[in-house]
DNA sequence: CATGCAATGTTGACGGAGTCAACATTGTGG
DNA sequence: CCACAATGTTGACTCCGTCAACATTGCATG
């Protein structure tokens, strides 16, 4: 084919698509710009001409992980359409699953910045990544609609319910947890406690 | 003085030291195996008659971070003595402030395994890590004793407030939240409503 | 169509890193 | 006192990120 050609007319994709599986294949600590080039079939400084350095790369690699992470979220909120309560348990409990299933993501989507939107800005506080907690926040501002009392929607609730699935999955993953049979029906149990507590207050 | 001896006598403590200062200043990322080496006044390979390789060193430095992590909590309750829920917002103020000023140590703690003792074991699930998380546990497992219904105490309590305030740690480190003024009043915040659920339920 | 420049890719080099092997020094127990 | 284990040094190897110089390609402009 066209292997040889001295132009790939779209290694940037190329080395966004290589770069995502070695990354899921070989962890951050191995990941190396040299590995991605070579499983490009290319010079180990041609990647250079698409991305400044190794952060940008695997900036452009997590953007593409991030809508992975996404469509997880948004598959809850479409196999349960008008039923906002289990939309909710059911981001949570994908939440969850994503990271676990993808452990690499959970340090790289919140350590690095990834794209910095400002998604809600409150008088107490402010969410600043969009890409990261706009669906989950959306949902639960739903469900007090849904309840009737839009205006009760308090962000730090979202604040705290996205807190609790995030340290639960950060120690599922790193087994400081170990769940001694399926972990699925404990976080579903953490996950109603927390719902149980939207409605009441 | 005898800085110039071929034997150092405690390179080993003097590695543990330095290489915990430098972890605090350059990171992670940027820690080597020889500028700990460098920084002790030693040839690059002196480290290797210590430890077998970079992570041994760095989990003996871990070890010792943890100590520091552990007396922060412990403040808290020593200072709130005789007043359980006290206590606990100690704690949980504590442990959000502890990752905020030592950033680097959030991902490190809880992606090495550290010490894996098992803390407590229920039929649900174990907590695999008694450096981490004993104190909270502990402290927890007290104050329903203090409020006179000891055997209600159901270990799920103590991993969801464990996760929520790791969660809340993460996200204020990572700017994922930002607080428009003191974010300890909103630690506060959450940290009491999952107090007030302590006492429900 | 020619040509010249920007975009893209290659080669080579550099320093920093982890770690292995061979060697040097020291301290200690018999 | 001496042999051996413990500890430290030197040098080498490979991998890595990245810079500089050079090569090739494609496209726009005349």
């Amino acid at each position: 084919m066209d292997k040889k050609k001295y132009h790939n007319k779209n290694l940037k994709e190329n080395l966004i698509n290589q770069g995502l599986h070695l990354l899921n294949e070989v962890g951050y600590e191995q990941f190396s710009m040299r590995k991605v080039a070579k499983l490009c079939g290319v010079s180990h400084n041609a990647p250079y001409r698409h991305f400044v350095d190794k952060e940008d790369l695997i900036k452009s690699i997590l953007e593409k992980a991030v809508k992975g992470f996404q469509d997880t979220l948004l598959s809850a909120i479409n196999t349960n359409k008008g039923k906002p309560l289990e939309q909710i348990k059911g981001i949570g409990i994908n939440y969850v699953n994503f990271f676990v299933r993808n452990p690499e993501y959970l340090n790289l989507f919140f350590n690095s910045e990834l794209k910095g939107e400002v998604y809600v800005k409150d008088k107490q506080f402010s969410f600043e990544d969009a890409y990261l907690f706009g669906i989950l926040i959306d949902c639960l501002d739903n469900y007090y609609d849904f309840l009737g009392k839009k205006n009760e929607f308090n962000p730090i609730i979202a604040l705290e319910f996205w807190s609790t699935l995030h340290g639960l999955a950060t120690f599922i993953i790193n087994k400081k947890v170990v769940f001694l049979d399926n972990y699925k029906d404990y976080v579903i149990e953490i996950i109603e406690r927390l719902v149980l507590r939207l409605e009441d207050k």
